[in-house]
DNA sequence: ACGGGCCGTGTAATCGATTACAAGCGCGTG
DNA sequence: CACGCGCTTGTAATCGATTACACGGCCCGT
């Protein structure tokens, strides 16, 4: 900078306002530098080819222009389309994204929030690993302005983007039931996360709604590995569900691998359904409903919650309250 | 960092000695701080809550330890994938990763390049959105070290990581050749990506090896909606090939989606294969092969890549000589 | 006993921007 | 004519670390 000072014959202060104003043209803000000075500046950094150093920025500004997130995993069709979802969203404001995964694992992610705050980012938009919230309240309390997507935590006020997950699975359900199948079973999920309770919730209340009383769930994981054991478990008896409603997408994965197994024709044995929907799903099986989530939509949303909190804070203006956002599902008959 | 050092009743430097040493332990280094103040220290900074500021120490040490992807695309299995093994190569060293999107434009890619360069980052893996690299090697030149990730681009000399895109066709459609089928095409492309040169040039060298000598070449896209034309197009043919081979899974999506319009015993109508391969992959058809792509070995292999010519540049060794790996695929039989 | 080396620590410059404050200048007004 | 106001620009402090250099003390050899 003191170079392109030099050429331009000015101080660095003025080539640091020219370049500030630059950026923020069109704000009503003061017009601090002379027309003529403008022109020999920009004329001196574009000969120059001068670059302005953002982490000296960032030092003085106490703002990195980056917001991070934190998910419990990175290949993951869902995850994909909501770090795709913010990415548009923070790029249009000018921020980067900084990605990070906490492995499934709580302490992997109060150890990766410990990281992330010494890195001065401007705000962090977490998919919680687990239920347990308090290591990201206190990193909200520190003053980093955070955003919770996808899971809900357990006594704590942020700001948060969910899907309507209990009213997904209801509607599932709902359409498994008017297909005429009465015998349908839950399967997979785990109690620690607000989303398969949730869904859970959903089911059991659509069939409270259609007078059936004996539920059948079958907890068990989340994963592909989960799904694939719980069709193993359940073609071993004698008189089984005629319908599925898988949690998620990975859990109904594993199912049909294992059916599968039993050759092509056996894809058609039951009826299924799921959370999640892909462009893979319409080939997985011969009847089925996919609950499709927003993901997009869901990260867009975050990452606007995430800026609009990081302007308020930046204005020390009065700490909102918290707010959280419930996008539809669609379901999609297959 | 002050406040430490006068909690621990020392000078700042001192402290700077012991939270560095800290992290470098374990290195042949001179112990520079005794142990009576390394703990005063250590216990003043655990008492006092003390973050480091990493954008002061970016500052000063010129490295921000964050290394950046740039990725024609984010939702897209491949790339998640390829991101993956990247974030897991990189936490191990202690980088964090940036995630930027090109959107498939060369300018956009060029512009994102020179943001990502004000930002210090310690280097780059760019997954090229074009054949053409001029920009990308005016980075590296630079001084910023840069890998390349699944695609080429012309008359640069930079590190790349790449799949055996060549051999992986050619095995594909050798294999599709040993089933009996000779009437074969290839579908899909894009001639400004090596990728699509590479798998074409497979093909015909495997019809070649085999005698044959017309060769049924249909370029035009590599997303889902070209594959969906492509089918489209194929199916009004009088005398339409028994085989297909496309370019990539989206392009093989496409194609499907097309046939299952016709209903769902269309899907068995031809022979098909393609690149790519996902865990959704067994479900598409009923007599298909998969050339999969070690995608996270990939980015592990590109992090690792980068990792090293980052030390070798703040060693201030001599420029390296370009290294380019070629990743084997796999022939997946469904 | 004295000089040299080594070890541990402090002083202060530095990285490259932003910005509070001050200063110079031109111009309108009482 | 002098005063003051507003506009543009410069001076220098600051953000929070790292690190070159200096310095004092201690041990050791001759």
């Amino acid at each position: 900078m003191r170079d392109v000072a030099l050429a331009a014959e000015v101080s660095t202060a003025t080539v640091s306002r020219v370049l500030n104003e630059d950026a923020a043209r069109g704000l009503g803000a003061v017009a601090k530098v002379s027309g003529a000075t403008r022109e020999r500046v920009l004329a001196a950094a574009l000969r120059l080819d001068y670059k302005l150093n953002h982490v000296a920025r960032s030092l003085k500004t106490r703002s990195t222009r980056t917001i991070a997130i934190l998910a419990p995993e990175l290949a993951n069709d869902f995850f994909m389309a909501l770090a795709e979802g913010i990415e548009q969203e923070l790029g249009k404001a000018g921020y980067m994204l900084l990605l990070s995964s906490s492995s499934n694992s709580a302490d992997e992610e109060k150890r990766r929030l410990g990281v992330l705050s010494q890195r001065l980012v401007d705000g962090i938009i977490v998919v919680p690993a687990s239920r347990r919230g308090e290591h990201i309240q206190a990193i909200a309390d520190g003053g980093t302005p955070v955003v919770l997507v996808d899971r809900l935590v357990e006594g704590a006020a942020l700001d948060c983007v969910l899907a309507d997950n209990e009213g997904g699975a209801y509607a599932a359900t709902r359409a498994l039931l008017a297909d005429g199948f009465s015998r349908i079973a839950f399967l997979g999920g785990n109690p620690a996360l607000s989303t398969a309770q949730e869904r859970l919730a959903g089911f059991e209340r659509a069939l409270a709604d259609a007078g059936l009383t004996g539920r059948d769930v079958r907890p068990g994981g989340m994963g592909i590995a989960d799904g694939y054991r719980l069709m193993d478990e359940l073609m071993a008896e004698a008189e089984p569900p005629e319908a599925l409603f898988a949690v998620n997408l990975l859990v109904h994965l594993g199912m049909e691998r294992r059916l599968l197994e039993e050759g092509r024709a056996a894809l058609g044995r039951f009826a299924m359904a799921s959370f999640d929907e892909t462009p893979y799903s319409p080939f997985m099986t011969a009847c089925r409903y996919s609950v499709a989530q927003p993901a997009a939509d869901m990260g867009a949303a975050a990452a606007r919650l995430l800026l609009e909190r990081i302007t308020l804070a930046g204005a020390s203006a009065p700490a909102a309250v918290p707010r959280c956002l419930r996008l539809d599902t669609r379901l999609i008959r297959h």
